[in-house]
DNA sequence: GGGTCCCAACGCC
DNA sequence: TTCCAGGCGTTGGGACCC
């Protein structure tokens, strides 16, 4: 009962001693919430792992079955090859945050010391040797070593090294890939063809420019693939290169003895899962792919399958959109409802500005929460307008809450928006619709079709609860899609007061709209510059007036597109941080 | 049975 | 002293709909 749930893995560079560390770790922990939590999981993983035993034994029952299992996978080996024309080099900067924060304190350069506080980013060394590593907490950290020195995270530090580092490295491939400050993934085939140089001297130039510039040593691996590249600049870390030759041979002996968890993308639960199965090294999964595909899901096992053949990605892909902007805090517990909300507001806020900052806005609000027993839980609500208001995030965040039921004290509380879309480019689909709209009027037909997102439902996944399925009314589509804070309260309370049958609903879209028919004033508000016109009835003025604000408004806006992308252009030299997020997705190493 | 949505789980830095 | 983060991504199972 008393085995240590913290599975602790030694494999980054620089820890000795795991076993010793292991245990100061448990000892630290034990009692606590967090541990009682993590045991919980241990024994979830236990029990999957003897399910998938029970599936293999099953399977090693049938003979007919394993056959044909096998036969399978020695054609799919025989399928594939492993590419090796392209080369590819990952640079990786040594213990980044802190060698940042060396360059102002040489003194203490040979101290254990880490950036972080209450969790550490990174540690340098001398403190690795204590066991002390990424993502562990602080108060561990210290009986691990106690005279560790913690120093406070500086981005604007570590950004401005990150921009001299990644401006190097774009001089060799300018579609470098970045995955967070400190790493980048190069594809020099075309700069070796047309130079001619060994990689080997010129990844060790690279190194040294690095240096220069810096004043902070990276480390590099090269191979034909990222995959293969990346594991390769673990090998001599820190500040060493390691070249694995492009060839198929070298590739599969240099993955033979790899342990699986190093091949990215298999995490912490993947590996025990892996290893109570008596899967290990990259060996073992080639020798015993048939277990492996018997077990997983296609997609899984494909991931492992070729990554252990070393099969990757070896070809640049299409930077994407960013898909989500969240923001979460933890805090010490609280239990009342006045303070779950009152947290609501506090992350709507600056969920709201940095989405403004991206000018973006969304159409799906998902709540998360962690209870004080480490227990995570999340809703999520479908919009049927785009946002990036506080008041109306803070409105639809608190009817998750409500959705939820949350009876027990949390720690941590946030909201993500998703399904984002360009707030510029939303607002001007509007003055489309709306001018539309005043064309078909003017021609006696009223378009009630939603041109952009009106077709959508809210839904609610919690098939319990009453308010789920909700068909919210349409809103005036004269309008710009974007809320109203009043607006989108009337629809918060129709939600809560269980406005939902269909019947209801149109019935009272219906209302609404003989309501404003009759209303139809003599002077109109321009949706665009948001004056008051008086068209007296006459369409001609009105649609002159717009006609005007909206040349005048896309001029602003296509003025404002260019200038993104002027800068876009110009910033190739500063990832941004939308590009490195997107980046750092695990899909990056996947076909 | 395929498509879609929700959400928990997992992984990365 | 501090008592296990934050922000992003993908995958897969379950439920539901057509």
């Amino acid at each position: 009962m008393n085995e240590p749930i913290f599975h602790y893995y030694g494999n980054k560079a620089g820890v000795e001693g795991a076993d010793q560390v292991k245990q100061v770790i448990d000892d630290a922990t034990r009692g606590s919430e967090y541990y009682k939590r993590q045991q919980e999981k241990r024994q979830q993983v236990l029990q999957k792992v003897n399910k998938m035993q029970m599936e293999l034994d099953n399977y090693k029952k049938n003979e007919l079955k394993m056959k044909e299992t096998k036969e399978f996978i020695q054609n799919k080996v025989k399928e594939f090859q492993i590419n090796t024309d392209r080369i590819w080099a990952h640079f990786d900067m040594d213990m980044f945050y802190v060698a940042c924060e060396l360059l102002d304190k040489p003194e203490l350069k040979d101290k254990p010391v880490a950036v972080g506080q209450s969790i550490i980013s990174t540690a340098n060394y001398v403190a690795r040797k204590y066991g002390v590593r990424s993502a562990m907490p602080g108060f561990v950290a210290k009986k691990l070593c106690p005279d560790l020195i913690f120093i406070p995270c500086h981005f604007e530090k570590y950004r401005s090294v990150s921009n001299i580092f990644m401006t190097i490295l774009k001089k060799y491939d300018e579609n470098l890939e970045s995955m967070g400050l400190d790493e980048a993934n190069l594809d020099l085939t075309e700069y070796i063809n047309n130079s001619q140089e060994d990689p080997a001297i010129l990844c060790e130039n690279i190194r040294k420019d690095i240096f220069l510039a810096t004043q902070l040593t990276a480390s590099c691996g090269v191979g034909p693939n990222k995959m293969i590249a990346k594991l390769a600049s673990e090998i001599n870390k820190p500040n060493g290169l390691h070249i694995v030759e492009q060839t198929p041979l070298a590739v599969l002996n240099f993955l033979e003895k790899l342990p699986i968890r190093k091949i990215p993308g298999i995490g912490n639960i993947t590996e025990q899962i892996l290893s109570g199965l008596n899967f290990n090294i990259c060996k073992d999964v080639r020798d015993r792919a048939d277990e492996l595909y018997v077990i997983f899901t296609p997609k899984t096992f494909e991931y492992i399958f070729y990554s252990c053949w070393g099969v990757s990605r070896n070809y640049h892909v299409e930077f994407e959109d960013q898909h989500s902007i969240s923001c979460q805090r933890t805090f010490s517990s609280i239990s009342t409802q006045r303070e779950f909300e009152d947290k609501i507001d506090y992350i709507a806020e600056i969920l709201a500005e940095e989405m403004q900052s991206e000018e973006k806005v969304g159409n799906h609000l998902t709540l998360i929460i962690k209870t004080s027993k480490f227990e995570i839980r999340s809703k999520s609500l479908q919009l049927n307008q785009y946002t990036n208001q506080s008041k109306q995030i803070a409105i639809y965040g608190k009817q998750l809450l409500k959705i939820m039921q949350l009876d027990e004290p949390i720690r941590l509380l946030g909201l993500k928006m998703s399904s984002l879309a360009n707030e510029k480019q939303i607002q001007k689909q509007s003055i489309s619709t709306y001018f539309k709209r005043q064309i078909d009027k003017s021609s006696g037909q009223e378009n009630l079709v939603p041109s952009i997102k009106g077709s959508k439902s809210h839904q609610i996944s919690d098939e319990n609860d009453s308010i789920n399925k909700i068909q919210l009314p349409q809103q005036d589509q004269s309008k710009p899609d974007i809320l109203s804070d009043d607006e989108a309260s009337s629809i918060s309370n129709q939600i809560l007061s269980g406005v939902n049958s269909k019947s209801h609903q149109s019935q009272q879209q219906q209302q609404q709209y003989q309501q404003k028919q009759q209303a139809q004033p003599k002077s109109f508000r321009c949706p665009i510059c948001n004056k008051e016109i008086d068209c007296k009835g006459n369409n001609t003025v009105l649609n002159k007036h717009i006609d005007r604000c909206i040349t005048q408004q896309n001029v602003i806006v296509e003025q404002s597109d260019e200038s993104n992308r002027n800068y876009s252009g110009s910033k190739n030299k500063v990832p941004s941080k939308i590009e490195s997020k997107a980046q750092k997705s695990l899909n990056f190493f996947k076909k």
